[in-house]
DNA sequence: CTTTTTAGTTAAGCAGGCTTAACTTTATGC
DNA sequence: GCATAAAGTTAAGCCTGCTTAACTAAAAAG
């Protein structure tokens, strides 16, 4: 029998466990690059989804078009993502990520996984298989919310 | 059996597309609350820790004791921390949650929680009690982790 | 008891993100 | 085709975070 009490507990524990960890390890990746954060976030949308325009970006980051088209003027400047005209529509722009770009983000992914493969050598063998079969109906269920919104 | 490979892989999987989720909700949060996401990340380094000085925060944040001290300083004039002399040391401040400082915070978690509890909602009646355990399996190893550094 | 360290504050100045406002260029509606 | 809408850009100005530098006050060291 698990309760239903019991089982927001553990997700919620996990959870604050998990998130404090993985933010600082965020943030403290994104000061090293000297990128800001925003700047930052762009890289991991553009990771994320491939290529996108200005728009979405002040859609997705809630800030004006002005706004989007500066912090990827900067992106662009640095060497990290580059601008090319969309075929069907000249005026919309769509930017991807550059060799360089998709380096740094790997290297972000990298420090974040650390933690985690820490936290593996610190499973039994008996517990591991639990693990991977929780995380994989987790994130199965994770990903059946995302197409929904 | 269960492969090194196969459990590196769906943590990471669920790793993705937990952070992308839960950074989003994050910072939206923030936004909506008026304060900047320094200002909020001392509110929540509260909250974990309870109280401390000027200069666990330029420590923990990688600031110096000047920006530490400006930062504080608005927190107390927007209400949601307060400044006391810690009676061992005078020269020390230990800074604290106010109640409107605490209401914020949590409304935060909430917030967070929220998806996680969607999630659950979406899981199987066989599927919960494995996940449970498998959060607290994981949990306990990340405490373990935690003490050591 | 004096010197030096430590904790924190204040002020000046710089850099970044963001907004509004005024554009340019391309697509759409009628 | 012409007016209107949509996608981006650019510039001016504001606010915030951050740093350095100069300071106050209390503790520790000698």
């Amino acid at each position: 029998m698990t309760s239903p009490l019991q089982l927001k507990q553990s997700l919620r524990s996990w959870m604050d466990v998990f998130m404090h960890r993985s933010m600082r390890s965020w943030m403290h990746f994104a000061k090293s690059t000297g990128l800001s954060m925003p700047q930052f976030s762009i890289l991991m949308q553009l990771h994320h989804k491939g290529s996108f325009g200005m728009s979405q970006i002040s859609e997705k980051f809630d800030i004006t078009a002005a706004a989007a088209s500066q912090l990827t003027e900067k992106l662009v400047q640095g060497g990290y993502i580059e601008r090319a005209e969309d075929p069907n529509d000249r005026r919309a722009k769509s930017i991807q990520l550059t060799p360089k770009g998709k380096e740094l983000v790997e290297a972000g992914m990298t420090e974040r996984y650390r933690w985690m493969d820490e936290l593996v050598s610190k499973l039994s063998a008996e517990d591991k298989p639990k693990v991977v079969e929780a995380l994989k109906v987790l994130t199965e269920a994770a990903k059946q919310l995302e197409e929904k919104s």
